[in-house]
RNA sequence: GGAGCGAUCGCCUAGUUGGUCGAGGGCGCCGCACUGGAAAUGCGGUAGACGGGGUCAACUCGUCUCGAGGGUUCGAAUCCCUCUCGCUCCGCCA
């Protein structure tokens, strides 16, 4: 969230944030609470102020008279007291739902054509043959099964069996070892299912509750490791010399997909369950930015790593979320399905999610306390990198041949061979 | 699930017959002294949030914060209630 002090000082970079995110942001009304709750607050403190200098002079049995007046004195202090509660109460939820302005480099725009093709690697394969999508060629392998699936959970879920198993292990561990061993993070397996103030941390709440699984005792599965890992320093003052941190975590994720039924119902695209390894970084404000760089830089890895086709995209001012200052999309070539999949986000909060989660530093001994930047990215989606991989590497009789960086997590096997 | 104990300033800890406690001590950290340099030692300093003033930086004034919220009281870290979290033991269980 932002300060109260920043909109208080600068409302129309707050209200043209919010605008050019395409979303609403209660400014006025934000304002009109706090000049009240100023004022009463005031009034409140120098009757405070009265009270203490009055008992520091009491200091035994009061008499009579000072009695009464120090009585009357509480009561104005208690009403002051209960009608502050109200309006900071009120300020607080309004303040957690008013957006991250963009960052000054994101462009304008409403629709996803207003995204910037920042560069691409790779070429899309060629084929001598029609290329299938990954529904055919699993067909072919016999490694997914959606009628079981649906039939024990219903639609977007998915059942993998055999060797796609094992190359979505691969996929996995492939991922985590290159974060780990050639980018510095540090794994991490967190908890599946946080509380709520976690989620309001990371702001997946208040706004987005819908699209959460929540549990009757308030719990919520996460639908993103974004929401442990960034949430595993909330309260703590950092120290300057452990910046910046760097985090990856393996997790499934669960979201409901609410808003987005009747879209990618078919596939291993768009589901209620699907396992991702995310990147999670904390830094300086003053380097958040070539962080994020570095980050999207991270995820690409993976991609080149695997041989598959891809692109990067700065997010416009309209898809990049309500938390989010700036975002990168990586976009992987599924040529069976002849569309890119977006297999990864890179985004950087500056400091939105370090504010409500309450993260900080401490640059050295003599500088105050300021609020870190945090930034995270899928390093990768899997079940998309999943479909770009054997769509990718698809033979002309439906057999897969495994990238060379994955055939030391198969045991050595060099394809995957349709059923007899 | 049952029983008990606990939550204080970065960390550890003192304080529970209510007032002089925003709060003592130790560690850590910073500065100074000592030293060729360091260690050790000595001296000093060392919370945050919010609001007001300010050359908006230094600084300064006020209020709040002893897990959170509420209550009693002229006055609460200290008394009462509720909640949250943690620990120990028992039960159950992968």
């Amino acid at each position: 969230m932002l300060a109260l002090q920043q909109i208080r000082e600068r409302p129309d970079w707050v209200r043209e944030g919010a605008r050019r995110k395409g979303e609403g942001a209660p400014v006025d009304e934000i304002l009109t609470l706090d000049a009240e709750a100023r004022r009463i607050r005031s009034e409140v403190e120098s009757a405070r102020a009265r009270q203490r200098a009055a008992g520091a002079e009491i200091r035994g049995a009061p008499t009579q008279e000072q009695h009464e007046e120090l009585t009357a004195l509480k009561r104005s202090i208690q009403e002051g007291d209960t009608r502050l509660n109200e309006l900071d109460a009120r300020l607080e939820s309004l303040l957690l739902e008013v957006p991250n302005p963009p960052h000054e480099s994101v462009p304008f725009g409403t629709t996803p054509d207003d995204n910037v093709v920042v560069r691409t690697w790779g070429e899309p394969r060629r084929f001598e043959f029609e290329p299938r999508s990954h529904l055919e060629i699993g067909e072919a392998l016999g490694i997914f099964d959606f009628e079981r699936a649906a039939k024990i959970s219903g639609s977007r879920f998915a059942v993998l069996r055999g060797e796609g198993v094992r190359l979505q292990r691969a996929l996995v561990a492939c991922m985590l070892d290159i974060a780990t061993r050639e980018h510095g993070y540090t794994e991490i397996a967190p908890p599946y299912v946080v509380r709520r103030d976690a989620m309001v941390g990371t702001a997946q709440l208040p706004k987005f509750e819908d699209d959460a699984y929540h549990s009757d005792d308030d719990m919520f599965l996460i639908p993103t490791a974004e929401v442990p890992l960034t949430n595993l320093y909330r309260d703590e003052v950092l120290d300057t010399s452990q910046l910046p941190i760097s985090l990856v975590g393996h997790t499934p994720c669960w979201r409901r997909e609410a808003g987005a039924a009747g879209k990618d119902t078919r596939g291993y695209i768009r589901l209620h369950q699907f396992d991702k390894v995310e990147m999670v970084r904390f830094t300086t404000p003053e380097r958040s930015l070539d962080e994020l760089e570095l980050l999207t830089r991270h995820a690409e890895a993976v991609l080149q790593r695997f041989g598959v086709m891809y692109r990067v995209m700065l997010m416009c001012s309209g898809d990049t979320g309500f938390a989010q200052w700036k975002k990168y999309d990586i976009e992987a070539w599924a040529p069976g399905m002849e569309r890119f999949l977006e297999v990864s986000s890179c985004s950087v909060y500056a400091d939105f999610q370090a504010r409500r989660a309450n993260i900080r530093f401490r640059a050295g001994a003599d500088e105050r306390l300021r609020f870190v930047h945090t930034l995270n990215g899928s390093g990768l989606a899997i079940p998309r990198t999943f479909v770009a991989v054997l769509e990718t590497h698809q033979e002309r009789d439906a057999s897969v041949r495994v990238p060379d960086a994955l055939r030391p997590y198969m045991g050595g096997v060099e394809r995957l061979a349709p059923r007899a």
